[in-house]
DNA sequence: CTGTTAGCGCCTTCAA
DNA sequence: TTGAAGGCGCTAACAG
């Protein structure tokens, strides 16, 4: 094969199959019934012999759709983010669809930049998930009029598609099997709550399912993920408030969880035995930790997948109203729970 | 603003700033010193009117730059990747660049249909991570003459452009630490070999390092990072076949080191006590596993900006000749191989 | 069944 | 300093 300098295009193909661009790309598109059996058979040598492959570029530009999906990630460090992405991924490989990734790291520029970016590349639809995101960027998302999804985060005023867990059977779960265990002080422990749904509703459902014991006290705290002392300090306190009597923490996502057991660590407490510990999340180190981590899965790949699925449907033109799909969380039960 | 049915287009900016194509094209592309500032304030004003953006899609189609990187990540739920990922994004954000990621799920025909995929969007170089990587896409990768940086990997017969760790470097220090901290019987333990350099380099230094010291035995084994009987035979044989002796166990990888310490608690081992554990790789939970376990952290995040820094000097045809760049890591020491 | 033609939105000579 | 015209690679009428 002689090297080329530049790819072949629809043209050079149809020249070497000496025909016209038309019978190529009803090749491309399918339309392969359409032509006689040994024009069919010349297009296809031709192609192999080019080792020719469409723009995409052109067919975009052309048709007007481009395939291209749009991701916006806040924190692409973060395993729940990178579950669901993966899910994301299968499902756009099965439907035809390419991801473009962006990762906001949490930044508002960032975001912002990224909705241009994908504005620009004519995305056919966007998957968000970025629970932080500032009111900003998602009045800017809302006026594009963009297929889009969000994920484990609804937005007030912001009608859309969502998918994401069950909250609150989830903290529901999660807090009777604290107060089965015997846990009677039980603390919710969150980043702030600002506007965020996945940490209202959870909390939520936790305070509810508590109050159905009498005897069981439930407090909350929030904390900006690294803000170690301040963490340190209501750790410490809550300790020390309950001093007799068994008590749990319950964390509101991974990263808030690996972040409470640095603090027990760091302030002398072991989980299981001083106190109880359940995060949300499943953490792939969660049975190495001290006596193990009692975690609260979500099913981060399906919800990725069908978040997917959303977005083409909605891509795909059929219409129906704005939907709201929960999975089910599972609670892997370790020893930082146990009686 | 009224909600136009599809984007604006370059000759609806002329139109409303009552003036060609040609003057907002030269705006768009910083060439605005061409142009008269009154004419200029008008485009800016429609462009703004509209909210315009110019299409990618026809940019790329018309001068061929895309100004899309492709990235081949073979597991992007390796946390490694994920900071390689990272800074691969910060470094396209400021070069102008946007990454189309890849994750082929260490699978051939994905690494093979996102090949494809990848010449289709026309992208401009790649930057491929995949330890698992076939001979079947790399040899396909060569053929397209893309501009193209691996990382972490060097392949055999195949000029291109490497970034990555220091490996003799890491591995004889991480090496020098066990020795000196009195262990006398040393485990390499990694995945299968096969061509994967990072392997053989590591455990190349590795035997070196330990040839130095009379009185120190040093072996390897190698086994597929989810056959679990498998790895726990070869840690528990190990540990009987030197009964008497201190004996550690360096792990090749972050995710091996995760199997690994999940099979000693499975064998009942404790590192740091009946056995010493360092593996390759930063972990966010190694200070919380047991007494913890120390590692050999990679500057990843800078290993990936240094990749996009290279495919993109490729890009700018600063030719050069095939270029390896290596970064030192940094050992920290945490309980597992105390004394 | 097959080919011709006219753009998609943009950039780039080339003239004015 | 500005604008008109042609074409990037492809698809979609519209004719044969």
């Amino acid at each position: 094969m002689t090297t080329k300098a530049s790819r072949a295009t629809i043209s050079d193909v149809a020249k070497a199959a000496n025909t016209g661009k038309t019978s190529v790309s009803r090749y491309l598109n399918g339309e392969k019934h359409l032509l006689s059996p040994p024009l069919l058979e010349r297009i296809e040598k031709a192609i192999a012999d080019l080792d020719y492959r469409p723009s995409q570029m052109a067919r975009g530009l052309k048709r007007g759709r481009t395939r291209l999906i749009g991701l916006i990630i806040a924190d692409i460090t973060n395993p729940y983010s990178v579950n669901v992405l993966s899910g994301i991924e299968a499902a756009c490989r099965e439907k035809g669809f390419t991801p473009l990734v962006c990762n906001t790291n949490n930044e508002l520029d960032q975001e912002l930049h990224y909705l241009d970016l994908l504005r620009s590349y004519q995305v056919e639809g966007i998957v968000v998930n970025a629970v932080g995101m500032r009111e900003e960027g998602l009045s800017r998302l809302q006026q594009s009029a963009l297929p889009m999804v969000l994920i484990d985060r609804k937005i007030p005023d912001f009608a859309c598609d969502v998918v994401g867990l069950d909250n609150s059977q989830a903290a529901t779960t999660a807090t009777e099997h604290l107060i089965e265990q015997g846990f009677e002080a039980l603390l919710f422990l969150s980043e702030p709550l600002g506007t965020v749904n996945t940490r209202q509703e959870r909390l939520k459902a936790f305070r509810h399912t508590a109050e159905r014991y009498p005897g069981v006290v439930a407090q909350n705290a929030e904390t900006p993920l690294h803000e170690t002392e301040r963490l340190d300090n209501i750790l410490r306190q809550f300790h020390q408030q309950y001093r007799g009597i068994r008590k749990a923490v319950m964390s509101a996502n991974g990263a808030l969880t690996l972040q409470v057991a640095r603090s027990l660590k760091r302030i002398g407490l072991h989980w299981g035995a001083d106190i109880g510990l359940l995060g949300f999340d499943e953490l792939e180190w969660a049975e190495l930790a001290g006596v193990g981590i009692t975690t609260l899965k979500q099913p981060t790949w399906q919800i990725g997948y069908a978040a997917l699925e959303q977005v083409v449907k909605r891509i795909e033109g059929h219409e129906e109203t704005v939907r709201e799909q929960v999975f089910s969380g599972e609670l892997i039960v370790r020893g930082s729970t146990a009686r």
